[in-house]
Formats: C-alpha cells, sequence, structure tokens
DNA sequence: TCATTGAATTGATTAATGTCATATACTACT
DNA sequence: AGTAGTATATGACATTAATCAATTCAATGA
C-alpha cells in the first residue's frame, strides 16, 4: 500500500492555531472534519499536477510543499514553498479552473484533503472565513507583484539573499531551538525559487560561506547572519 | 480647477458589458452608481500611491492605465496595463490593507470611483458578485504566476514579443479598425514591463522592425506579424 | 516659431550570468 | 559493503544584457 492514512480531527489538530480554520467556530471546524481524510505523503510525490482541476482543498499538517510552474523548456519555476498549518489549492477550486501550478512535497508530509462541498459549506455560512480567504488571496497578490519587481530589478545575488532570509522563516517553524535554522533543499529547488542556474546558485552560497553569512552541511544551510544577509539582499 | 468632473451611470455605461458591473442586477448598479463619481484625468496622472489606504474602487471608463511597484533604486516594475472595463484597486479594499502598487493613467483617462462602504454593500447582497470578485482575483493569481515564470526563465527577447502581443490586445479594444493595433507607451514603460533597460528594448525593437515583425511610427508600434511573434515568444 | 526639455537612439564597453564539460561527493538500494 | 545513479562543485568559456556616453529626435510651452 503506498498511501498511508491517519486520523487527525482539526478540533485537535496541533497547528490549529497557525492555520486559516483556527479561526473557525467549532461547528464550521467539526464541518470541515468530518469528510476529510489525512495522507502521509512521502518525500517528492506530487500533491496535484498544473493543467489538473481541483476536487477539494487540502491542509498542511505537517511538511513542506513546493507550489511550481513548469516553463518552456521543462524548468520548474518556484512560486512559493508552504510549511504547517497553510492551505492550498483553493483559488483554482473557488474560480473553478484548473490547477495553474503543480505542487510537491520537499520532505515527508501530511496533508488533509477537505471536499470542495464541505469547504463550499462553510464559506456560505460564514462571512468571516470569506473575508479570510480574500485576505489570504490578497496577501499573496502582493507578494507575487513583490516577487515579480525582485526577479525583474534585482541581481541574482540580492534575489538569493532575500531567498535565504524567506526560507529561514519557513524552515524555522520546525524549532529545533539548538542553534540557527537549517534549510533542507537541493540545490536545483533553490536555484528554482531564485530563477537562476543551478551553477550560478552554487558559487553565490560558495562567496556567502566565504563571508561567513552561512554554513552548510551536505545540502543543508545554516544562515549565521541573518542581519548582513538583509544588506546583501538590498532590502527595502 | 485641475479636476473635471463628469456624469455617467453605470445602467447606461457604454462598457457596461465588459465590465464586473455587467452581471450585477439593476438594483445593485443602481446601488454602486448612486454614490459614485467620475474624473476625467489627464495624461500621466497619479491615480493612487503605494503604502496609501484605498477608500473604494476605481472603474476605468475610457483610458489606460499602468500599475506598477516602484523598487529599490526608484526603478517602476509594470505589473499589468488596465484598459476600459477593468476595476482596480479592489484588493487592498477588502484586505483592509494598504496599496502594494501604485497606479497612473498612460494617457486621458476617465475613471469612476465608487466608495468603499457602496461596494461592500452590493458584495454583502449579492453572493454571485462575490464569487466573480474571487474568480477575478484568482485570475490575476494565476497571471502573475505565469509572469514570475517568464521574467525567471525566459530571455529578454522573448519577454518582449510576448509584452507585445499582450499589449496588443490591450490597446485593440480601441479599434480604429483601419490596420493593425498601435500600442502606445514609452519605451521606458515598456522596458519596465518587460524587465530590461530602456536601451536594451529599444535595440530588440529594432531586431524586429529590421525583421518585419513591427512596425513603428514615433513611439507608436504596430504589430504586423502576431504568428511570427508568437514564435518568437517561444510560447507555451 | 523657436527654444527647451525629455525621449529615443546608437555605439563602446563592462559586468553578470548561462552553458558545457568534467570531477567529486553523496545516497539509496541490493 | 559495493555500486549505480544523483547531486554538488569547479573551471573555462560564450552570451546576454546592463551601463555609460554621446547624439538625434520630438513634443510642449513661451
Amino acid at each position: 500500500m503506498r498511501t498511508k492514512r491517519v486520523e487527525i480531527e482539526c478540533e485537535h489538530c496541533s497547528i490549529l492555531e497557525n492555520s486559516l480554520f483556527g479561526e473557525l467556530c467549532l461547528e464550521s471546524q467539526k464541518e470541515i472534519s468530518q469528510h476529510k481524510s489525512c495522507t502521509v505523503y512521502k518525500k517528492s510525490q506530487v500533491v496535484f499536477r498544473e493543467g489538473t482541476r481541483p476536487l477539494g482543498v487540502f491542509c498542511i499538517n505537517s511538511g513542506k510543499i513546493k507550489v511550481y510552474k513548469t516553463g518552456a523548456e521543462g524548468k520548474n519555476q518556484i512560486i512559493q514553498v508552504l510549511k504547517a498549518g497553510d492551505i492550498m489549492g483553493y483559488r483554482a477550486m473557488l474560480s473553478e479552473d484548473q490547477y495553474p501550478v503543480s505542487a510537491e512535497t520537499l520532505e515527508e508530509s501530511t496533508l488533509c484533503f477537505i471536499p470542495k462541498s464541505d469547504f463550499l459549506q462553510v464559506l456560505n455560512q460564514d462571512a468571516v472565513f470569506t473575508q479570510t480567504i480574500i485576505k489570504l488571496m490578497s496577501k499573496e497578490l502582493s507578494a507575487m507583484a513583490e516577487s515579480i519587481t525582485t526577479l525583474a530589478q534585482k541581481p541574482v545575488r540580492e534575489r538569493l539573499a532575500g531567498a535565504l532570509l524567506m526560507l529561514k522563516d519557513t524552515y524555522g517553524i520546525d524549532g529545533h531551538d539548538n542553534g540557527p535554522v537549517e534549510i533542507n533543499l537541493t540545490r536545483e529547488d533553490l536555484a528554482n525559487i531564485v530563477g537562476t542556474a543551478t551553477e550560478t546558485l552554487i558559487r553565490l552560497l560558495h562567496d556567502f560561506k566565504e563571508d561567513k553569512l552561512i554554513e552548510t552541511q551536505g545540502r543543508k544551510i545554516k544562515v549565521l547572519e541573518p542581519q548582513k544577509l538583509v544588506r546583501s539582499a538590498n532590502l527595502y
């Protein structure tokens, strides 16, 4: 058997307060919980693929997911890296459209799948939740406008610095507490976030290492000097 | 007096069927129309500025608007070019946030301003309209994911070809019917759409001209061979 | 109409980044 | 443990695109 099912109830979900569903009333939470199925995905499993149609919404209980679009030459551009508490796939579902992007696990992840009908019902009966969803979309739009500007205007070096700072937060929630956050991504994925060639990315990581901004152990990257990285990223 | 007011009623608006409000029931249309004010903006006037807070929504009755974000070195990245029938500024308003972008007229434009309260009221009493707005946001998100991928992966030449095709549609609605569409933008604005330096853009336009893909008259650009441009853009 | 300013263009050069080739280091699997 | 298959790393080189400088052109207001 390839997929492992687990039982998780929203009401007792450990990441509830970090998630969208935390704001829901108990009744709505039960509604969401009722028909959902939770599945453990292994590393590098595709959750959904660009061009297919959504049947519901995924909520990330644990793990990390890359959301990406495949370009002309088959190269993947990573649009966002999602973590526990995030939901995904809701946009295409709400607009009754095909997925404009694909999603794949970056590590073993537990995902809860909420069928479309349940999600829509809660949306209908809860105006506050609708507002929350609209805010979330709005935030994503704003983040993407920022990404576009960065890609168009900043050199690769600055984009990498910015990406590392973003990833520090994403990987920070795992919180080992003992020392700095470890970012665990292939160089190729990292290059596909920054929008550059893998070789270029490796060389720049090397530079950052020489400048003691980061430290690497195998593929893992530790951010040692976030402040200096902020300056390298020329943030505004 | 710097600003000129005009009277336009949504119910009789010439671009109603191209706009979001076309789907509204007559009652809702009147609601929208009731407190709105229509203003003629001169060319190159700023409609709203990044970082300020929205008080309502703009609907474009005529003209073209650039929506842009100002980058670290003061360079503007144009995120979208809007035309008659489009609405703008609704996202920040709905999420009760600051504008993440600025908007400026590219030519003389007539804009209708609908106060926040009226817009929200219609949104509350009309579930279909909420759905329409969500679909619109969803479409924009998908378009932006595409932009990100293009900026990260395609060379400037291909991006320019793609931008010209997009602008052909935007400027196409003016429809002089006699011959091909004329794109009327400064080279700098065009460079800020494509995400490149003005000089580079000019050189590439020159190439396209030599290849008979386009024709220029002063700043105006006519697309002669859309099909060949599609191939130049390496679209997928 | 002329003058003034900003926009468009062209050329020369430099800098950034991608590509190709190859070597080395991991990882996972039997 | 050995080995195949990836991922990482490094070097050499080609190419793209940015920058700087100078010139021509075009639109706008006195």
